[in-house]
DNA sequence: TTAGGGTTAG
């Protein structure tokens, strides 16, 4: 026999119902949840707009914990269409639905990036009679800023505005993060600046818009505005802006960041930490982002993946193998991400067999499909230790369509082996792909040439300067006294350059008599030995490093940053020059970090 | 009374 309740306490259920079931919510009380479910559908408080919009909540938010748990990408899918499906029971049976219990459904949708529903369900509302409001639109947006899709993103910005949502904050900020995801921050701005008062998630918006948007300058600009307009900087401004120095390669300013991280007591955050290592990582510092890895009580998988990656880049590349098995020993579980780290510590060390058996271990143990960047990796890891025929053979064979840039890895494996016959081939494959891949020109005639193959280069440059392409300048920065200095080869503006050149002749007899011969591999011109040495003296990398070394007092690392890959000879000079002058000379190349140190490299001159 | 915005790794 069911019990029925008194008059007096059916009508107070209603008013109690919503405040409790948002408290179950809030805490997690599965249990009771279900019990105040059952206690509405009795009492008839279901009947309730309010009350049902509540347990309505209640089902995305705390979805049945019958269903299975989230773990892995395919059972998280699963969990949560049958979520939705339960929200959806809930949704159907509610006699009077409102533009909240459309927008709860919506949100739902969009947050578990089941985007298509999210839209079909925006088009159910509207053939209903529901206008979309503020709520609807500010859910919209992420789903047109992850597709880049700028077109649609802007027809919700002119229904915003017709509709007289134009001064909401949760609109503006979704259309600033909009239009920076569709590299439009110059519209974020205008949508900002259009904004009535000042609210400072707004602010944080823009910053983290243009950070992630490689908006550096804009986000540094955005900061100093926030400050002077007097909002404080919060947690997240932190770990949205210490990215930037990282990829700036800005140590002093990263530096003064995390002084002001340990002053506000923010070290214990854990994205701002995980951004610290990074950064530290980035800017050639590997030993503090150590020390500080190496204090976290329990790091995330972001702090350990950024590890992995720092040792990957860094080297000792088996310390990055060390810290993934610590890793797999613990609860923290490797994603794609780390097996990418993992992947590249291979590459760099030369680890074939190692390589394979976490390629494989990504499917076999963790139920990860490789990607395409996987494949690029394993691809990368044969190419370079010289197995082309088998990189060639496992790119061939990929379950999934290989890309330009997957043959690309292989095509630069075969330019170090000096192996043009396979060159010509990967090569002939990433043309049909990319005709204009300027990357893989530049590489096929770098592979001609250090094979003395001068008329194929000739030609290939020609035709690349035929169809109007440019090869990327080779530049090099290091950060002295605070201040960046650029280097171009043989870039005579710097105003210390004649003290350079004469700092690098000093060197050069000094290397000359310790047994350096100028290695012209890297000269891919057909000109006389001697001028090829000449050409190889204007590098950029060598001017930047000497003028470090001219500018600082003895002893200090010195720190080039280079956004092509270092030459063979530029290498070895370095080599030399680490021991004559005695310091440590850090280089960051397009593909890792080199930590030069008494006349060797961590390298291992494999790179 | 019920729904929404900003952050770390490739």
């Amino acid at each position: 026999m069911r019990a029925s309740f008194p008059a007096a306490a059916r009508s107070s259920v209603p008013a109690s119902l919503p405040a409790a079931l948002k408290s179950c919510t809030a805490l997690g009380l599965r249990a009771l949840a279900a019990s105040l479910h059952a206690l509405a559908l009795r009492s008839g408080a279901f009947a309730d707009r309010f009350v049902a919009n509540a347990l309505l909540n209640l089902y995305c938010k705390l979805p049945p914990a019958s269903y299975p748990s989230p773990v892995m990408h395919g059972t998280a899918r699963v969990s949560q269409v049958a979520a939705l499906e339960s929200a959806r029971k809930v949704f159907d049976e509610m006699a009077d639905k409102d533009t909240v219990s459309w927008n709860t459904l919506v949100v739902f949708c969009t947050e578990k990036g089941q985007h298509q529903e999210a839209l079909g369900l925006i088009r159910e509302m509207w053939g209903d009679g529901c206008k979309p409001d503020s709520f609807t639109l500010s859910s919209m947006l992420p789903i047109f800023a992850e597709r880049a899709d700028v077109r649609r993103g802007m027809e919700v910005h002119g229904f915003a505005t017709r509709n007289g949502f134009g001064d909401d904050v949760f609109v503006g900020s979704g259309l600033i993060n909009m239009y920076a995801n569709c590299t439009r921050t110059d519209y974020s701005v205008k949508v900002f600046d259009n904004l009535p008062g000042r609210d400072a998630i707004l602010w944080n918006s823009m910053l983290a818009g243009c950070a992630q948007n490689g908006s550096a300058e804009e986000a540094l600009e955005i900061c100093r505005r926030m400050l002077h307009s007097g909002i404080r900087p919060m947690p997240v401004t932190f770990s949205s802006l210490i990215p930037v120095c990282g990829n700036l390669a800005s140590l002093h300013l990263g530096k003064q960041l995390h002084a002001y991280v340990v002053f506000g007591g923010l070290d214990g955050n854990v994205f701002i930490t995980s951004s610290l290592i990074d950064m530290y990582c980035k800017c050639g510092d590997v030993s503090t982002a150590r020390h500080i890895f190496d204090r976290l009580q329990s790091p995330d998988i972001v702090s350990w993946t950024v590890m992995i990656m720092g040792h990957a880049l860094h080297g000792p590349e088996r310390e990055a193998l060390v810290l993934f098995d610590r890793m797999e020993l613990g609860d923290v579980k490797p994603n794609d991400i780390t097996f990418l780290a993992v992947l590249t510590a291979c590459s760099h060390a030369g680890l074939v067999d190692k390589g394979w058996k976490y390629f494989n271990s990504m499917s076999d143990h963790y139920g990860i499909v490789p990607s395409l960047e996987h494949h690029a990796a394993l691809a990368d890891i044969l190419g370079r230790a010289g197995k082309l025929e088998e990189a060639y053979n496992f790119i061939s064979n990929m379950q999934i369509k290989p890309t330009a840039s997957v043959w690309s890895t292989l095509l630069r494996a075969c330019k170090v082996q000096k192996n043009t016959v396979l060159a010509e081939e990967v090569a002939r494959r990433i043309f049909e792909l990319e005709p204009r891949s300027m990357g893989s020109h530049v590489t096929l005639s770098n592979a001609y040439s250090s094979s003395g193959r001068w008329n194929e280069a000739a030609t290939l440059r020609k035709s690349m300067r035929k169809k109007g392409m440019k090869k990327e300048p080779a530049c090099s920065w290091i950060e002295v006294k605070n201040k960046r200095h650029v280097f171009v080869a043989h870039d005579k503006s710097h105003p210390w350059y004649e003290r350079i050149v004469g700092a690098l002749n000093v060197f050069s007899e000094q290397m000359a008599r310790q047994g350096y011969v100028p290695n012209t591999e890297d000269v891919f011109q057909d000109i006389e030995e001697e001028q090829k040495s000449h050409v190889l003296c204007g590098h950029s990398e060598k001017l930047a490093m000497v003028f470090g070394i001219i500018s600082t007092p003895p002893g200090t690392t010195i720190r080039v940053m280079k956004n092509l890959r270092v030459c063979v000879d530029c290498h070895t000079v370095t080599k030399f020059i680490s021991k004559i002058v005695g310091r440590e000379i850090v280089m960051r190349d397009a593909n890792r970090f080199h930590h030069f140190k008494d006349g060797n490299c961590s390298c291992g001159d494999f790179w």
